[in-house]
DNA sequence: TGTACATCAGTGAACGCGCGTTCACTGATGTAC
DNA sequence: TGTACATCAGTGAACGCGCGTTCACTGATGTAC
C-alpha cells in the first residue's frame, strides 16, 4: 500500500524523470512537432501547470532531453572505444555504436537533431554534451592518423566530418524513413551497418 | 495597372503556385512545426478557407512541396552526372550536388526529409519523386561497378547506401545546425564538401 | 519530542490565442448554341 | 454577337478545440530551536 500508493501522493516523488520519459513517449507516437507540455502533464497524471516547477518552459523539457541523449550517445561511444585498443577496430565499432544508438533510440535522436525550431543548439548544455560525445570519433581519428592533425588541420577536421557524415547520414536515413521504406527492408540494419562499415572505414585511405 | 492590379482580382490566378512558395516561407521561419495553414493563407492574401480548393488538407500542401523538392534535387542530379563521362567524376559530381542542393534549399531538404510526423513517405507520388532523384546515383555505381550488381546484389546495394548515407549525413550536419554551430565554421562549405568528397569518393575502394 | 516556520511542489481556474476544417454563399469565368 | 448556364475559385462566419503560460492558492516536507 505504502508502495502502490506513491501515485496519489501529493508530491510526486520523481515528476522532472517523469516528466522527460512521458515527453519522449508523447515524441514516439506524434512527433516533435505533434508534442505538447500539457498532454506531457496530462500523461504524468499532473496538472498542466505543475511542469513549470522543473522546466522554464516547453523548450527547456526538449532541452533536457537532448542533453540527457547525448550523454546516453557519450556513454555508448565509451563503452564502444573501450572494446578495442587498435584505432582502426575503434573507429568502426564508434560507427556502429553511433547508428545503432539512432535505431535503438529514434526518439532521442530526434530531439538531439531535429527539434526544428526549438534553437537548442543555442543551449550551451546541450552543445557541451554534444561536443563529449562527439570526442571519442575524434580521439579515435587523431590516434589512427597523428599526422594529419600536426600537417593541415583542415585535413584533420574532413577526416572527422567524413566518419561523422557517413554514420550520421546512415542513421538519418534510418530515422527519418526513406530507408525502412525504400526496398533496403530486404536486409535487416544491422547486417546492413556491417556491411557498410565495412566497406567505408576499413579499405580507406585518408 | 492591368498587370499589377492582378492582386485585387477576385480569381487570383495561380493561389496553388503561391501557397506552396509561401509554405516554404514560413518553414522557414518557424521551421515545419510552426507552420499553419491559416497562416499560409493569410500571407498569400486569401481567406483561410481558400487553399482548400487546391490542397485536401494541410498534408497535401506539405507533400506537394516534397515533391517539387525531390523533381528539383532530380534535375540537379541529372545535370551534375552529365557533366562527365567517367563513372568516377559523375559519382563526385552527383555528391556534390546532393550537397549543394541541401545548402541552397534547406527548406525544401527539411520538408522532404523532416517532415516529422506527416507520413509523407506513405504518399505514392512523394516515393515515387524520390526514387526518381535517387536513380542518378544507382546508375553510376551501377556503370562504375558492373559487376557488383551481378556477383553479390547486397554489396551493390550497401555501395549505394555508402555513398548516399555519406552525401545525406553532411547535407544533414548542415542543415539541422550541428556543423555550423561548431567550429568548423572556419572552412566554407563548399571547400568542405570538395575536399570531403575527395577523399571519400576517390580514393576509395568498394 | 514538539512546535513554529520557511520552502517546496503541487492545484485549479483563468488569460488570450490561433488552429484545421466545414458550410452555405457568391462573384468570375468558360462554353454551347 | 449575345445569352443561358455550369463550373470554378473565391468569401466570411462559425464549429469545437487545445494550446502555453500565469496566478493566487494550499498541502506536504524539512529544519532550527
Amino acid at each position: 500500500m505504502a508502495e502502490t500508493g506513491r501515485t496519489d501522493k501529493y508530491h510526486h516523488g520523481d515528476l522532472r524523470q517523469t516528466l522527460m520519459n512521458n515527453c519522449l513517449k508523447l515524441i514516439e507516437d506524434k512527433g516533435v512537432s505533434g508534442f505538447t507540455l500539457r498532454e506531457v502533464a496530462r500523461i504524468s497524471g499532473v496538472s498542466a501547470a505543475a511542469p513549470y516547477h522543473h522546466f522554464r518552459n516547453k523548450t527547456e523539457l526538449l532541452a533536457a532531453v537532448a542533453v540527457m541523449g547525448f550523454k546516453m550517445l557519450d556513454e555508448a561511444q565509451r563503452k564502444a572505444s573501450q572494446q578495442f585498443s587498435n584505432p582502426g577496430h575503434k573507429l568502426k565499432a564508434l560507427g556502429k555504436s553511433y547508428v545503432m544508438f539512432a535505431v535503438n533510440h529514434k526518439v532521442y535522436f530526434h530531439v538531439m537533431f531535429r527539434a526544428n525550431n526549438e534553437p537548442l543548439w543555442e543551449n550551451a548544455q546541450v552543445m557541451n554534451a554534444a561536443k563529449h560525445a562527439l570526442s571519442h570519433l575524434e580521439n579515435t581519428i587523431r590516434e589512427l592518423y597523428p599526422e594529419a592533425e600536426k600537417g593541415n588541420s583542415s585535413h584533420f577536421q574532413a577526416a572527422v566530418l567524413t566518419c561523422w557524415s557517413m554514420v550520421h547520414g546512415l542513421a538519418s536515413l534510418w530515422v527519418d524513413g526513406p530507408l525502412r521504406a525504400a526496398e533496403s527492408g530486404k536486409l535487416e540494419i544491422e547486417k546492413l551497418i556491417d556491411l557498410i562499415l565495412g566497406q567505408a572505414m576499413t579499405h580507406r585511405s585518408f
